[in-house]
DNA sequence: CATTTCGTTCAGTTGTTATTGAACAAACTA
DNA sequence: TAGTTTGTTCAATAACAACTGAACGAAATG
């Protein structure tokens, strides 16, 4: 193993355990981690080999990434597997997920803050400003959206 | 039960799910709606009862949300009991806390990167889009720390 | 001094999620 | 046709974190 081959194990393994410290499983992680790194098709036996693991564990946690819209699958004319690459904008579908989730919470918060009674204008105030702690999440993401799109587009 | 107190209590649940989301235990998150929801100072042993959860239980919870800058512990002259209460500026604690594991995530994959030999052009690129990622992230978060920052200070 | 209260610690339990591996259907191959 | 390969599903297991509750030391109280 070449120190090439070191570099790329290692950082599939940092990208496996950044992924779970978001809330994906380890090995969804790693398979995104490899598409990165490889940058091309790469198909589904090769993905369960080249991570030593099960083909049950690719299967179902290629279809959480493609929910995510961060990988794409792709077949190719006269052959009968499947290839996966990462989607053309991983990073925006990532900072768009995490947009969804900001404002679902804000938004239970501010359903709790429009159940109260007008008179409780100091807890109101409390959920007032947590509520626009995820505004203020949300915005800061839209930029990043903005920022990375706009890198490209011209 | 009156209506207030459903209220309150639906919104301490959700801020658990939502705590739980994050990658925090449940039960921290209900301490936190819950100091949120009160404004004021709250006992240890009054947690554990309002909360329905053992003392063990707290003393953890609180623990994770005074070393994250969320909570302060408070004790007052000739009481024994130690008491809670939201910390000053909990949400840019919070911000603060997600901008450190942003570019924590983002040096690791500098580090992979300049792992890299100069020969390998076309990852070395992948792979700095990937921290360019984290650093949009970062500056976003930055922003809305500003952005809650900016709101009280004049 | 004995007793009570307070918060922490830690071993054990519970509950949840990730992962495996066998079974399966579909699509090819010989 | 029988046999292979491919990806999915699902039941069982492994791995892990949350949570409990008993034990504990410290500090107060009587």
């Amino acid at each position: 193993m070449n120190d090439l081959d070191v570099t790329r194990d290692d950082f599939i393994e940092k990208i496996g355990l950044i992924a779970q410290a978001e809330g994906l499983p380890r090995i969804a992680g790693r398979i995104f981690g490899l598409l990165v790194f490889e940058g091309r098709l790469i198909n589904f036996s090769d993905l369960a080999t080249r991570l030593q693991v099960s083909r049950g564990s690719i299967s179902s946690s290629i279809r959480l990434l493609e929910e995510r819209g961060l990988v794409k699958r792709t077949t190719r004319p006269g052959e009968r597997q499947e290839y996966f690459q990462l989607a053309a904008d991983p990073y925006v579908s990532l900072l768009e997920g995490a947009r969804r989730r900001t404002r679902r919470a804000r938004d239970d918060i501010r359903d709790s803050l429009n159940a109260l009674p007008e008179n409780q204008a100091d807890i109101r105030k409390r959920l007032g400003a947590y509520a626009e702690f995820y505004d203020a999440i949300d915005d800061g993401l839209a930029s990043a959206v903005s920022r990375l799109t706009s890198r490209k587009d011209p």
